[in-house]
DNA sequence: TTCTTATTGCAATTAAGTCTCAATATCATT
DNA sequence: AATGATATTGAGACTTAATTGCAATAAGAA
């Protein structure tokens, strides 16, 4: 069983790129945390490790561990880019509460093949797909039809 | 049959908001172009035809055109924030070219039914969805398969 | 240990988007 | 048509995310 930081540095080996200790750290502290994340939650965690690992070499490191098939870009949810883990996880797609920010995660194998089916038609050759349904929560949907009108 | 700029109209006045030359310059752009853009696209158009509507203005309006369901923010796809009028459009979602950057949109009823489901399943309320597909369509995919080993 | 080459951190830079504020335009009311 | 309350505009300063150039440094093959 592969582990994460293997897959990285193998691919780092095949791109004749280094597996460097900023790198490791990276890569170490993003698995770290099993959930989506920004740049400078990753910044300020290292930091507060006591790895001072600069921006420019975060910045540096994210197109690598995307190529890498070790994270993803995920919806554009609020304002900020973030991130999430993919290695080792089935894929999913996305709940998004836009009261709370709260990520529900879902699989639903008959939509994945009708989007398999819909790029047949097209003659469309899939490499990656996304989708995101905003909405309400349980949650925030009581307490918002509490206070709306 | 009512207009974009009539539908744009009213939502302001039902927000007590003013329906400006600028707005309405604005508005008149988006819909004569019909295809996703983005600020600056929008920007250079209102220029070149002379006329000099801010940047600020632009970026103030967007907010506006979204909340009163004349354009929709899309998919994040290469690295700006694009746009694309969805008035009296069917909902449809959409397959990206990474190679071309083509965009066929498509909209498949039983991807729409499985994903109320879902909704149903986690008890969310869903507001809006996206579904964008990422891949080669038929052109760059003959190109590509020509090039790579 | 040596040496080539990739990598790092810093700080300067670019770019998108937001904000402030004085001047101005809108539009309901008179 | 004029008035006046208030929303809106443009200019430019500002914020924040992200990128880049460069000298110093680290990786790792030989």
């Amino acid at each position: 069983m592969i582990t994460a930081e293997q897959k990285f540095e193998e691919f780092l080996k095949s791109k004749e790129l280094k597996y460097t200790s900023e790198r490791k750290l990276i890569i170490k502290t993003i698995f770290s945390f099993n959930k989506h994340f920004d740049i400078e939650e990753l910044f300020e965690r290292l930091r507060k490790q006591g790895n001072n690992v600069s921006r420019a070499t975060i910045y540096r490191t994210i197109p690598l561990l995307i190529q890498g098939g070790l994270i993803t870009e995920t919806l554009h949810c609020q304002d900020k880019t973030s991130y999430e883990n993919i290695f080792n996880k089935e894929h999913h797609d996305h709940l998004v509460c836009i009261n709370c920010g709260k990520i529900i995660e879902f699989y639903n194998e008959k939509i994945e093949k009708l989007q398999e089916e819909v790029c047949r038609q097209h003659n469309f050759v899939p490499i990656e797909h996304r989708l995101g349904i905003k909405g309400y929560c349980e949650d925030c949907y009581k307490k918002i039809k509490g206070e709306v009108k």
